[in-house]
DNA sequence: TTGAAAGCGCTAACAC
DNA sequence: GTGTTAGCGCTTTCAA
């Protein structure tokens, strides 16, 4: 930067203002800083500048893993929108509970970052508090915590709604699979198992646990299993709701293999609306991961800039229901119908 | 850091020394300074020892997107293993030409990270001389560039096997199937095609232009198009090729929604092997986005820590034929049969 | 509108 | 093994 301010024939403090953009330059200085500037590539330096600011410039993520489509979305739609704010975006991910352990003891995000983005954590007390004093903003994705922001979608709802449309179309047997995860990663996936219940609840239907599998993340052979454990119960589902498009996905290529057809034989909907959804064809529920990582950066640079801003706003964003081929009334009447609410047709 | 001092009753030096861990502390004097650093919650500032050091701690990558399994894959092996090396890992997302321009001008990562990871871009000889002059190690990952560390895949030979897979099996219409990618975006797509062309002039099969397809990414509709296409042929192929894995499973179903089944009357070969090609039972090139991202960090860590190590050197990684069951021999002899080579039997 | 000087929080070189 | 001191590259008073 002094070279600059020589070359420019200024003082440092004018370079410091003109490549800050400020007002208080005049215009002939100013074009003469900014031409040694560029003839000496000088960028400044984030580290220095922001010991003294105080700002980092930084918007650091933790996620647990990359390798998704919900945080391939997400981030890709956070990048720009950072860049425009003149941040930079600094991505943790913690895969497992001993780098989690690891993280929350050294939780080096401290002081290196301005806010802090929480992907898809299932946090407890402990962890939560450690990040509260953080000493920066702390938004929650895909989550809700007390008391602090958090930009989310309402699983329970979105998943009683999608059930509601199966119970809707004269299915009673209905199947609820998801993935285990680890213990701690897995928010959504047990509010989706809540509003799977209640939605059975409310039509009356009784729950079966014989009929809510589990399964390994991207397994194709635990899925065939999972498949096999449905089909040979005394009374198999005509629908199964898988927790995921992907696991949905793969539920149906596992269908396909032993000749059941989907949704002639068994219904099948999933939950995200990830591309394989319109390409197989996949009745699901849309979110879209892109509209929550974006709501969340505004958010956080909110929280930035007004220090007094409300530290306890919950953004829910909207989901969708959207019918495709794989779900249809199940192949033959079952005999009991006197459960059935009356409302609401098909159109759930 | 002078509040942990004053706590732990000993000198600012001494606390930064037992934080770094160097050896040079006295057993008892380090417990004390590790309590009060706990106690007061204390994490050391990057920037502030950054700015003496001349080291950031920090790994700048740039993609294209992170929505994808290639970046996602890649990324979520370097998280782990910077962290191990005590680095972060912030992510540049430049999406468009019109981003890229603003990266390029601004080059943001100048003097703000202690290696730049560059992903799957395309670059002109104005950009690579950018980078160069950026001060840090610049390694290219998924592309290879004259005289710079890279780390990529032979395209080019791994498309001329998967072809040749196909010509073994009896087939002599090949079709390639390619993304349409914003121009500078698409290096691998280049020498998967070229591979292609080669395979098929070494066994004498002319070239023809018609069944090399081209269609948007991630568009069902443009891949019912090609197909519609490549059908309406007077001699239509009998296989296709299709750059991705993704692309191929589009292709599959949509082949499979107007009757034509895969691979009795049309074989179909991917590359990749993502996830849904296991699933779709899908032939494919197998590579490994997580080690070319292990590769790649564990090269730019020896660039960091030896300023005089090789600066060139290329690491290409192997890729594998994984025949499965979307690939076959053609549905009937095609008339010409003198073109074939002697050589290989199906084991391309 | 510009410059001089102080200092952000840390590390490194040197003394003890 | 530990403390003292200088200074990394910037921004920010304050004075001119």
């Amino acid at each position: 930067m002094a070279d600059v301010a020589e070359r420019a024939g200024v003082s440092p403090s004018t370079v410091s203002r003109t490549l800050r953009g400020l007002t208080s330059v005049s215009p002939q200085v100013r074009t003469r800083v900014e031409e040694a500037a560029r003839e000496l590539n000088f960028a400044i330096s984030r580290q220095a500048s922001s010991l003294v600011t105080g700002r980092t410039g930084v918007m650091a993520v933790l996620v647990p893993t990359l390798d998704s489509w919900f945080m391939g979305a997400a981030l890709s739609s956070l990048g720009p929108l950072l860049r425009g704010a003149g941040m930079e975006m600094t991505v943790y991910v913690v895969p497992d509970l001993a780098e989690r352990a690891e993280f929350f003891e050294r939780l080096p995000a401290r002081r290196n970052a301005d806010a802090l983005l929480v992907f898809c954590f299932d946090l407890n007390k402990e962890e939560t508090a450690r990040l509260d004093d953080l000493g920066v903003p702390v938004i929650y994705i895909s989550q809700h915590v007390e008391g602090r922001p958090s930009v989310y979608v309402d699983d329970v709802a979105a998943a009683c709604r999608a059930t509601r449309h199966l119970i809707n179309l004269g299915h009673r047997r209905i199947a609820f699979a998801h993935t285990v995860n680890a213990r701690g990663f897995s928010f959504s996936s047990r509010d989706r198992l809540l509003g799977y219940r209640q939605a059975l609840t409310e039509a009356d239907i009784p729950l079966d646990d014989d009929l809510v599998v589990t399964t390994p993340p991207r397994d194709k052979r635990g899925t065939t299993q999972a498949v096999g454990n449905l089909l040979s119960l005394r009374e198999p589902p005509t629908a199964i709701f898988a927790e995921q498009d992907e696991l949905a996905a793969s539920l149906i290529l596992s269908l396909r293999t032993v000749q059941i057809e989907v949704p002639e034989r068994i219904s099948v909907l999933g939950f995200d609306d990830q591309l394989m959804a319109e390409w197989l064809d996949l009745s699901t529920v849309a979110q879209s991961p892109s509209d929550m990582g974006r709501a969340a950066a505004e958010l956080a640079l909110e929280l930035i800039n007004d220090s007094d801003a409300d530290l306890s706003q919950h953004i829910v964003l909207p989901t969708h229901l959207i019918p495709r081929g794989t779900t249809a009334p199940p192949p033959a009447p079952q005999g009991e119908r006197e459960g059935n609410s009356p409302a609401e047709g098909r159109n759930a």
